[in-house]
DNA sequence: CGAATTTATTTCAAGCTTAAAACTTCATGC
DNA sequence: GCATGAAGTTTTAAGCTTGAAATAAATTCG
């Protein structure tokens, strides 16, 4: 309320951008959602926590794999649970901790993340075919810039 | 499904950009959707939504609110029927086709966007504050090119 | 030790989201 | 007229999402 941040022009711009950046970022995932729907018979915030676990062969805590997705706990809660009933991750107690446990891709789980991160390269690379690599570098490079986008905090 | 459209670094890098608009978007999404919540008791479909209406004073058909928000109709109808229960939206029959009707804005419902309309556009100005306004149009133009980016179809 | 607080997670209610099925109305062709 | 299909919308079932409340276990500290 008190001051603006920028001109009135650089603030339409930034407004325009979030625009673009909003719809580019839906229209993409709604190509891998679909897909993902019908080439693997899953969902997108499925993937997302396979894609989490992979990264972390050890196993994440509950609230360990919510705050690396940015969705709350209740969230992770239920995705988990689906998980679970298809025997795709296992919960496994942690001796230390009886209040936590430790989320970890079964063997099945991993052969299907691994099949779905196949062609999930492959998806993302064909609907950005048309950027170069150092254009896309340097997209990468302005977004990293901004204060809130990074994805290193934690 | 035959070829890698491109070679394995871009591919990479294709990848990596992808990961970062995902997460910027989400970002700028929590922080718009916390504040929509705590200062005007509202959420972001809704203000988008009012959003699309506001651009079209006389009115949009149902196919045409989920096809501007590329979200699916069903979607639309629940967003629809809260707001109208709130008095902040109308649902007019049209004469010539009695399978239709015409949503607009009451006049509450102006008045209510009009406020939030202008603290958005200051959260999204400050939120990309350290961006440039030549560099917000530059990747702008980049995001356009891309396409899947811009408004047209597939 | 025992009370108070913090931490890890789940449950809950409400709303968002999708795809598919159902319903109603309109347009077309016979 | 009337069947057939298309168009516009709503309904439904299942899953996603949030914030808040509830539960339970660990930690802190008087």
């Amino acid at each position: 309320m008190s001051t603006a941040r920028t001109t009135d022009l650089t603030s339409k711009e930034h407004l325009r951008l979030w625009l673009r950046l909003l719809g580019t970022t839906r229209r993409v995932e709604a190509v891998l959602r679909e897909r993902l729907r019908t080439e693997f018979d899953t969902t997108l915030p499925r993937f997302d926590v396979l894609a989490a676990l992979s990264r972390h062969p050890g196993g994440l805590k509950m609230n360990e794999l919510s705050s690396q997705l940015k969705v709350s706990n209740g969230n992770v809660t239920g995705i988990i649970s689906r998980l679970v009933e298809d025997g795709w991750v296992e919960r496994i107690a942690i001796a230390e901790d009886r209040r936590a446990t430790r989320i970890k891709l079964t063997e099945t789980g991993k052969a299907q993340f691994n099949r779905m991160a196949a062609a999930h390269e492959c998806w993302v690379d064909e609907l950005f075919s048309n950027l170069s690599a150092d254009a896309a570098h340097h997209m990468n490079e302005l977004l990293a810039h901004l204060p809130l986008a990074s994805g290193e905090p934690q």
